[in-house]
DNA sequence: AGATAGATGATAACGATTATCGTTATGTCA
DNA sequence: TGACATAACGATAATCGTTATCATCTATCT
């Protein structure tokens, strides 16, 4: 059975208290800061236990994995390929579209992720002098 | 100036022979079987010389980055999870409601990339019994 | 031929993640 | 409460895809 420990409470917490995203260092580093520090091997257990229990979200970006608050509303993602922002976004008619286009090619969906990539607004500003 | 090599050449034309996507790995073991072997930093310098032309293309997947025939019209995938096949997909108003979407968070989008998860056709019907 | 620019290949390095393993904490049952 | 089972923890080694290094090699141009 898994177990929801101290430790792994302590990074629901610090996910769920922001909209940020998340790698394993940075919330080593986190906890760490907070005074308690923590084995990076433990961060990466934790966060398995908790998204396979949906306490929180994940994206795989081509790096490495990010991980988010649960968010009872499917969302996908905008990576500002600049500055790393990531700006989440849903529409409902893109997800129906994608069930629709996987029941076409027989395929029985059990997850997506979208992820697109570009300038937000502010470093497409910067870029345009 | 970037050269399109013999050795370059031949990965193009194994990419362009079928619809599979590649791995590093699988391009070297083939460039093997063909009889001249070539170095793994080689068949990824080479890729990259590709696709930074346009002559093929690629996907992210979480664990490793597959090539495949460049395509005139940008197309998505449906990853099996169970036996890996990959099926190609495209749908015009999926892309264009993305565009939408980005330009109303302010994003210029540079690109994109939709994976979807699932059990294709045959998975499907195995894992059912 | 000599010079220059880029390609090649062996291999070291890197970075994210997972496995290993001895130790520690937690929960349960007698 | 004590003993045992189960899972978590932490340090660290290992894995794996990919990139960097660096000493050749190969074309191409003068």
């Amino acid at each position: 059975m898994v177990k929801l420990t101290t430790q792994r409470q302590a990074l629901l917490d610090i996910i769920n208290a922001s909209h940020r995203h998340w790698d394993a260092d940075e919330l080593a580093r986190a906890m760490s800061d907070a005074g308690q520090s923590i084995g990076i091997a433990t961060v990466y257990r934790g966060l398995a236990a908790l998204e396979s229990q949906g306490l929180i979200d994940s994206i795989q970006l081509a790096d490495k994995k990010r991980y988010e608050r649960a968010d009872k509303a499917h969302h996908d993602h905008m990576v500002c390929t600049e500055c790393g922002h990531i700006e989440e976004f849903s529409h409902q008619t893109i997800e129906q579209l994608q069930l629709a286009a996987a029941h076409e090619k027989g395929f029985t969906l059990t997850g997506h992720q979208l992820v697109m990539f570009g300038l937000c607004r502010q470093c497409a500003k910067g870029s345009e002098s």
